[in-house]
DNA sequence: AAGCGATCCAACCGCTGTTGG
DNA sequence: ACCAACAGCGGTTGGATCGCT
């Protein structure tokens, strides 16, 4: 689209990182703090693209990173909300702490994928007999196949939070950013991990400062008839962007079906601008075994 | 031990959304 | 309103490693 490359490719080392490479990033970003990743480089001394340096750090030197296998109940999780959100490896790996998402990704691509795969039905095994990691793409594609009974994949556009709204009613987060959360900061407090069942995250809820129509031709539009579902006459604030919040969309989503529990979830959770974005809720409903079906 | 295919995973690529001038 | 820089995301690639013959 025009648009400039991120960073002149030319004498730039490419390929696995030295130990020296990931000593010099390191001990900047310690020193300097992350972000400004383009001219990270140039100011570490580093001959590489910002990028590459970004994702080394969020991927394999961050501090809290954890490594090794993952566990049984974090590979449970991982299947969730993998059925809830689709290949939104970001956000799932915000709710698996010291995860990330390529790790999820890779995980996901490996092994995982592959038991969706073996638990599809059986009459789909031409699609599976042959399977390999490009095999699972039809599967993952959320936005033109339809999915299969072993990803039942809410199909959704991912959305970002351009407002952040902290509840006067609630305490302030211990440490407050120091600046706007991100969508990723709201939608995954590492606070909240699902994972552990903690408390609530913050009340944090995000909108926009309007109304938003939410009748564009965006794909968040697509997989359900959303339009259906906003209130007629407009008096109530329908947030878009919840989901930065992929996983209230999602819930959106489901609440288009008959379904009263996602229904009240949704408009109690989500829709009221007094409510919270009350992540241990997200968790009863991904512990319940019923909600795969419920969206017929 | 060598050859070869399968698997894993770190890294790259292209694109999109956000932000600020 | 427009544009470019920036940050982040998900898909893909390819080298390293593993396991079998």
């Amino acid at each position: 689209m025009g648009r400039s490359p991120c960073c002149s490719k030319e004498g730039l080392n490419r390929g696995a990182w030295t130990a020296l490479e990931d000593k010099i990033l390191t001990a900047y970003i310690k020193a300097h703090g992350e972000g400004k990743w383009r001219n990270l480089p140039k100011r570490a001394g580093l001959k590489r693209c910002g990028k590459s340096c970004r994702l080394r750090w969020l991927n394999y030197l961050r501090p809290d990173i954890k490594r090794g296998n993952i566990s049984n109940d974090e590979e449970e999780l991982i299947v969730r909300l993998h059925k809830l959100l689709g290949n939104r490896w970001s956000l799932i790996a915000g709710r698996l702490p010291g995860r990330t998402d390529n790790e999820i990704k890779n995980y996901w691509n490996t092994t995982l994928g592959k038991k969706a795969n073996a638990q599809a039905s059986p009459q789909s095994k031409q699609n599976s007999q042959s399977f390999n990691k490009r095999a699972i793409e039809p599967m993952t594609n959320t936005q033109s196949s339809k999915p299969t009974l072993a990803t039942q994949v809410i199909p959704t556009k991912a959305t970002r939070c351009t407002k952040v709204f902290l509840s006067l009613q609630s305490p302030p987060p211990p440490t407050p950013p120091p600046k706007a959360l991100s969508s990723a900061a709201i939608d995954d407090p590492p606070q909240a991990p699902l994972l552990n069942h903690q408390q609530a995250s913050p009340n944090l809820h995000c909108g926009t400062e309007e109304p938003q129509a939410c009748d564009d031709d965006s794909d968040f539009l697509n997989f359900g008839h959303w339009n259906e579902f906003q209130p007629s006459d407009g008096g109530t604030l329908i947030d878009n962007d919840c989901d930065k919040n992929l996983s209230i969309g999602s819930y959106h989503s489901l609440a288009l079906s008959d379904d009263l529990m996602f229904k009240d979830w949704a408009l109690n959770r989500c829709l009221d601008d007094n409510s919270t974005l009350d992540l241990e809720s997200l968790a009863h409903l991904l512990d319940s075994e019923e909600w795969p079906e419920m969206r017929h």
